[in-house]
DNA sequence: CGGCGCCTTGAGGTACGTCAACGAAAGTGG
DNA sequence: CCACTTTCGTTGACGTACCTCAAGGCGCCG
């Protein structure tokens, strides 16, 4: 870890980050309670099922996706994190980490230390950690809508059209989306299999629709995505 | 609303409340930024869908359902909440709820003005408050689960047993569960239709697994809907 | 070049969605 | 108290979208 300089500056998730309407002086004391940290690999893993959750974490750069297993051994990933995006505080439950996070490429994460909230709070960044937080709530109930949606193809365009919107919201282009991880993690997260997965992107290839590489998709025709997908009012 | 009072001596959440650990002088404080609400009844909204969300609520006794609508004008619902659980941190993204929550029951909750968390934390409130906020998170990631099981039985399983252990954990009956909602609320939430979830619970009901009533659901066999529902390892 | 994951494509069965009719319960008005 | 209406839940028949099982490409690594 080096706590030394958080890069605020430098951070791709600046905008969106509990930090963004500190001032310099509040940035400096920041580091105190919130340290970046070394980069983490493809595979890596920033906690495990049973750590003591000591810490919470936002996403700096990479991805994560977070995951329990079964008594039988498979994995239920539970969510795919993006820069600017909090994980870890379900740690907070009995004081261990219930799920495994894993980085899905080059990751680096700032690090809060959950005594320190008060700190934060004291440096302007409690409406910033509040606003995190619901969003992070608000996310959980729009997967929960499209889990809910039966159809397959409805389910990818929802997944797809809500990654767009986190996308934009950090400023990327929200047509060229970065898709770390594997089919199969996919699939498992949508409540998919692979095949049926698989078949839908490859529709949707051949319609000009999407153009999906191994780790990209980039997205040709936003609308026809939308409208597969739920629709909220307003 | 009834400010004087919280009644946190006979509330039956008190055993997992934020303001278990805190003592009689703490839980005098605590009045001015925790207020226990006038007595919702069945179909009351807590708070509508765009309403500013200046507080987030603790259900202290009844149920409630979150719920968003569609476009079209039918309604997702993507959560049911019982005493003891926290609702409404979805409305700090933007400031406004992007749900609607709705008494299923007689009902009452403490109301916490998000800005007055900094005091909670000095009341002590505060390991109390990231507990249950962790719980939160945790239930979302099963709820998640849940709903990737593609039979239904596994998901209407899943859905009791996890009932099962909100209630066991406030120290209630976990054989005897309340079902303030409607069948077709319950299978929105779950992702099926109500004909669906009226077989599967005739089959129990058949087969003596269950007892279901309109409003309440008796468990007789609760290891026949465990081995039904999904299975998280340890 | 050969091996091995990972993804794609194919064929067949089944569980759930859809549509429709029926039944039961709650609320209303006479 | 009883007919009526309305809402909600149950049961049935049928089609289809997805799961399962299986084989076949394609990239990456040794």
């Amino acid at each position: 870890m080096n706590a030394t300089d958080a890069h605020c500056a430098l951070c791709p998730t600046r905008g969106v980050c509990v930090a963004r309407d500190l001032d310099a002086g509040a940035l400096e004391r920041l580091h105190a309670c919130l340290t970046t940290s070394a980069p983490l690999h493809r595979g890596d893993h920033l906690y495990r099922s049973g750590d003591p959750a000591e810490y919470c974490f936002l996403v700096r750069s990479g991805a994560f996706k977070t995951s329990r297993l079964t008594s039988g051994g498979d994995e239920y990933i539970t969510g795919f994190h993006y820069p600017g995006e909090l994980i870890g505080l379900d740690g907070q439950n009995d004081g261990a980490f219930p799920e495994s996070a894993t980085a899905l490429d080059n990751s680096t994460v700032c690090r809060i230390r959950l005594l320190d909230l008060p700190v934060l709070w004291e440096l302007g960044a409690g409406p910033g950690l509040l606003r995190l937080l619901g969003e992070t709530m608000s996310r959980h109930a729009e997967t929960h809508i499209n889990l809910c949606q039966s159809r397959a193809p409805a389910r990818i365009a929802g997944y797809l059209t809500q990654l767009m919107s986190r996308f934009a919201r950090l400023g990327f282009d929200p047509t060229q989306l970065p898709m770390p991880m594997s089919r199969t993690d996919l699939a498992n997260h949508l409540g998919l299999t692979l095949e049926c997965l698989s078949r839908v992107l490859g529709k949707w290839k051949r319609a000009g629709v999407i153009e999906p590489t191994r780790d990209h998709v980039l997205i040709r025709k936003p609308t026809e995505l939308r409208t597969t997908a739920y629709h909220l009012a307003a």
